[in-house]
RNA sequence: GGCGCCAUGGCCAAGUGGUAAGGCAAGAGUCUGCAACACUUUUAUUCUCCAGUUCGAAUCUGGAUGGCGCCUCCA
């Protein structure tokens, strides 16, 4: 199967076909750095990493960009609240937020923009829409002219002519021409402080929507192949960039819109005021591995809403753990006679991977056909019906899924503490020796109150931490 | 009011016309000093409901019910 992605834009799956042969180069929104990010968040970045793994599984040369927005209305408010510089208020948000993207196990984006270090280049686009008759000016603000963009409203499919002018359109604080018009840069204020820019175009900021236009453009040129993010985003944002950066150019800037459901809890949209809203470090907090998360927020369809439940994130913990013992048990496994089986399911399951993968990113089916392949491979090992040789292929396959998935975790060699369970582990072998079981019982008891769960193999003894 | 998504076993979830993947949980067994890991095995004549199309429907059509989202703050 070829490899292909509901597009928003047509709404339909459609056969993915690079710009460029053998390139793919994809723009996600990233965060608006005025808070810790929420696990609905990760969810839409999430889905871009696996995305962007999976693209290079398939030996495309990927370029990533995720920009950071890093001025907006809340960060003016929430910085000035807390009496701090515009930057050193974000800092804070941008190094948990990097923090965060590694504990989940995200790649880094190839380049992670800063909107505030692109106010040229957003001056210049501003510049430019007014030169083609696409943005106007009134006292030192300046709006898109929607009017004047002919395909505006396509990717959201929403009819402009029919759209009722509500509360919160009639409140905006600046004039326009037509309510439905929005700010590319908005005028000083006394409100606003220090945070300004003097720029050809007058003294203030920009408006929300540019900074994609002009970054994506910058770094992924005029037209590139995938925009990512979640579905909110559709409209305005999306819809908002379409008709600057077309606007500007006159041509298509982007070949694939994919946009991500929501992430729901307990059934519930996420809100501060119901109680169920929660950060990634929420929920690290409360003994939960990032690899965890991760597994969770990437094992649905996204598309399709996820319904985040701690019942779910112990079921996620439980099957990571199935998935790692698989790994690391063959990994430790010699090798026994070969009944010639293991490489119909290699092939099969790399096949049906890919299927999968190929379907618009179904990570359910791919994880469907991977533990397939976890029972037929211990099935094998517990008959011992594998050899050495079969042993690593199935080991390399395993491998390379997971280079798409990532829920493999490590136990740090040079943990300071191993050689102390090390240790534990041998008295509890000399206890077993002794038939103390009562002691023996009680070191694996105490290890595990550590996090530490001990496995006993003809081998010998074996430890991991839990997740 | 306009636009759109979703409903599959106790929980999560794939399957979109050919007779219900997978994970978790639970029960039984093998292994084990006991566990854990692993393996074997049991658990949906049925896919929210009602009609229709079809030789055949979870899948298509119409309707109903329920849940969710967007319509200028939002992942």
């Amino acid at each position: 199967m070829a490899l292909r992605f509901k597009n928003s834009f047509s709404r339909v799956k459609e056969d993915f076909v690079p710009i460029e042969d053998g390139k793919v180069k994809i723009y996600t929104c990233g965060p608006t750095v005025y808070n810790f990010q929420h696990i609905g968040n990760f969810r839409t970045f999430m889905w871009g990493d696996i995305l962007r793994r999976y693209l290079k599984y398939k030996k495309y040369d990927v370029t990533y960009v995720m920009n950071i927005t890093d001025i907006d209305d809340k960060i003016i408010r929430d910085s000035q609240a807390q009496k701090k510089s515009r930057k050193e208020f974000i800092q804070t948000y941008v190094d948990a937020f990097l923090e965060d993207l590694d504990s989940l196990g995200f790649l880094k984006p190839d380049v992670q923009p800063y909107a505030t270090d692109h106010i040229d280049g957003m001056v210049e686009m501003i510049q430019k829409l007014v030169e083609r008759g696409f943005a106007y000016e009134i006292g030192g603000n300046y709006y898109y002219k929607i009017s004047a963009f002919k395909d505006y409203g396509k990717l959201a499919n929403l009819d402009m002519d029919g759209l009722k002018v509500g509360a919160r359109v009639s409140a905006d604080e600046y004039e326009k021409d037509s309510a439905s018009d929005f700010a590319l840069w908005k005028a000083y204020q006394e409100t606003d402080g220090d945070i300004f820019w003097d720029t050809p175009i007058g003294k203030g900021r920009p408006g929300w929507h540019i900074e994609c236009s002009v970054m994506s453009q910058k770094y992924l040129g005029n037209h590139f192949d995938i925009h990512t993010g979640g579905v909110d985003l559709m409209f305005p944002h999306h819809e908002n960039e379409i008709a600057q950066s077309e606007g500007c150019t006159g041509s298509k800037s982007v070949n694939y819109w994919l946009h991500g459901e929501h992430l729901i809890v307990e059934g519930k949209k996420m809100s501060k005021s119901v109680g169920n809203f929660f950060t990634l470090r929420d929920i690290i907090e409360k003994g939960y591995a990032g690899v965890v998360v991760r597994y969770l927020l990437s094992s649905t369809y996204y598309r399709q809403q996820l319904n985040f439940t701690f019942q779910g994130l112990d079921a996620a913990r439980s099957s990571l753990e199935r998935y790692n013992d698989f790994i690391t048990n063959l990994e430790s496994y010699a090798g026994g006679e070969s009944d010639n089986s293991a490489a119909e399911f290699i092939a099969k399951t790399k096949k049906g991977f890919e299927d999968a993968l190929d379907d618009d990113l179904n990570v359910s089916g791919a994880l469907g056909v991977v533990f397939d392949f976890i029972r037929d491979i211990n099935r094998l090992k517990a008959e011992n019906k594998l050899s050495a040789d079969e042993r690593d292929n199935a080991l390399t396959a395993m491998l390379s899924f997971d280079s798409v998935l990532n829920f493999r975790y490590h136990i740090s060699s040079d943990d300071s503490d191993s050689s102390e369970i090390e240790s534990l582990i041998q008295q509890r072998a000399d206890a077993k020796k002794n038939k103390d079981f009562a002691l023996a019982d009680k070191i694996r008891a105490d290890l595990l109150e550590q996090g530490i769960i001990l496995e006993d193999s003809r081998d010998g003894t074996k430890w991991k931490k839990k997740v």
